[in-house]
DNA sequence: ATGAAAGCGCTAACAG
DNA sequence: CTGTTAGCGCTTTCAT
């Protein structure tokens, strides 16, 4: 009762069934040269007395700890958590349990995650990275001992490291040219600090949509900041505070966005008649702000499907066709035009 | 190079140094009884051989697996990304790996999720249970085998599985009185199909607060739904259809109360005027939405870093005194009051 | 303070 | 198709 009851072994029920440890062992993970007889004998036997397979010591003699890591910056979205959910759905499946930890867009906590998951010895680890990481050397360790490493959405690009990604550049130019043929004349571009390889995928399709349009960027309409909730407060104050001020905003995250328009309308700002706004990722808040934001979609599920089918490709050593030539992995995303940058309805 | 090196072992170590392996294995866990010369050695040793240690082997010979589950209803909201971060601080500062599910809010993931888990051996688990959720016999294997679990937020009574949450009837009793006294006379209620603990209570308090204020409740206005965005659209068209509409509405979660008060909006009700809200939760969704909403507050990272100290000290067989005679522990929240309820400014 | 030895529970050659 | 055997790498008595 109190007492729970001893854990039953292979050896309990190859003693109860009068057969080998290692029949029972390979009964049950459904060896094929086992007779279809004494494969169901055990399977009852183990079903009646209650046994459950030891982990442990499995992955201590396959040497694999069964143990896909997820490193993310924020659990925080409803994109992550739909990755989560795609990624969870085919490791599960594949029988790999999934370890997360979230930087908080951190690189400190960054490296230190890297590093506890090496030392638990995953199998394999998805990441997508910080804002503020502008280095991945932290992650050499696994690429060194042969662990498979796959980026995906804030990816970093390396030779042995695939990354699942959208077409930052393209959606980043497509949504500049939305504003541009709204009449936009001053684009104002809100970004990190550092620039990563998202944010300066989404930098270059700006400029070059204002290139191809013959409109010359000028470097006052360049923000950048850490991409918080108060970087947008503080990025409305610098707008507010210039004496040209530009009559859009292309900010690279829809949360920054959407606090950057909230300040920006305390100060009886119109928007989208005064400055028209676009952001990124179609967050829940998108559509909620009013105006509702234009922005750019992308599908978490699925990415997160396929980062862990290429993870489990690499672990497998198989190769489903998903990676030819290259090791990038472009997924479809599409801009959501909202009321927020309607100039001209 | 391409080939990873050998993983080095304790042996590796001890022969290098011409010690036991026993000792080796001492240094490493800074055992009392070891010879701090020795340890030093040891522990210069690993660091340049490039020791990690074998979880899977230290597992196995402790019969621990080291990691703790935890399932949640879905990782899309910042309460629940502080909670994860508040967990995850605690159990990795005390070495423990964490395993993360969502249960999407759906009854039979639940099940398959604490099935698997209980599989994969997990020494502890915290749960948030899904709103679906009408008993929790699926947890039963757990407490049987004497592995702890802890409920959080959304919990079940039960005598050995602490639940860590807040006031809920005493929260929505605030939060309607508030309503009351804006001149609210006919107030509707939108909670859960199944009335969990959680909805129980928050219905509880709703109801007492009508009561003290000789307000009888009519039935027409309790809508039951299942709390995701499209119920809050279809609790927007009932309140649109009935012949004799509510001047306030209080929903038991954010995400559904801005649905509806979108859906409402639409057809040209003026909020708070025509119909008041209140929500629960303090999403970010709350201070999103115009008119901002009135709701309820509390602090995911702390209810994270008390539920997890509580799991610890009962896998340490400790007790720092968290609970005394109950084992409900109740934690602090605030009702925010926005404009959405506010009739009389 | 250290060592010898056993064993956690499973899997994978290898042999039959 | 099944059994024998060895060992994954660590921790922990029990000696010394």
């Amino acid at each position: 009762m109190s007492t729970p009851e001893k854990e039953i072994t292979i050896y309990d029920i190859a003693r109860a069934l009068n057969i080998s440890a290692a029949t029972v062992s390979r009964a049950l993970m459904d060896h094929p040269s086992v007779n279809i007889n004494t494969k169901k004998r055990v399977q009852e036997a183990a079903q009646e007395m209650g046994y459950r397979s030891n982990q442990m010591a499995s992955n201590l003699r396959k040497r694999k700890s069964n143990i896909i890591g997820i490193i993310v910056g924020n659990l925080n979205s409803s994109f992550m958590s739909n990755v989560i959910a795609g990624v969870e759905k085919e490791l599960s499946d594949a029988g790999y349990n999934l370890i997360i930890s979230q930087s908080l867009d951190n690189i400190n906590k960054e490296i230190n995650i890297a590093q506890a998951m090496y030392n638990n010895r995953v199998d394999g680890l998805l990441v997508s990275l910080a804002y503020e990481t502008e280095n991945a050397d932290h992650f050499e360790s696994f690429v060194k001992r042969g662990i498979p490493l796959v980026y995906f959405d804030r990816v970093w690009p390396h030779p042995q490291c695939p990354g699942i990604e959208i077409d930052n550049v393209k959606a980043a130019y497509d949504i500049t040219e939305h504003l541009v043929t709204q009449g936009c004349k001053r684009i104002a571009h809100v970004t990190a600090y550092r620039l990563s390889s998202v944010a300066a995928d989404r930098f270059a399709g700006f400029k070059k949509a204002l290139e191809d349009y013959q409109m010359t960027f000028d470097e006052n309409l360049l923000i950048q900041t850490d991409l918080t909730l108060q970087a947008g407060i503080d990025a409305a104050k610098q707008i507010l505070a210039m004496e040209n001020r530009p009559d859009a905003v292309f900010v690279t995250n829809d949360a920054c966005a959407v606090s950057c328009m909230q300040e920006l309308k305390r100060n009886g700002i119109r928007i989208p008649q005064d400055i028209a706004f676009a952001g990124f990722n179609n967050d829940t808040e998108a559509s909620i702000i009013e105006p509702n934001l234009t922005t750019v979609d992308y599908k978490g599920y699925q990415m997160g499907e396929v980062a862990a089918q290429i993870l489990l490709d690499r672990l497998n050593q198989t190769d489903n066709g998903l990676l030819k030539t290259s090791n990038k992995l472009i997924q479809p995303s599409e801009i959501i035009i909202r009321d927020s940058s309607l100039k001209r309805k």
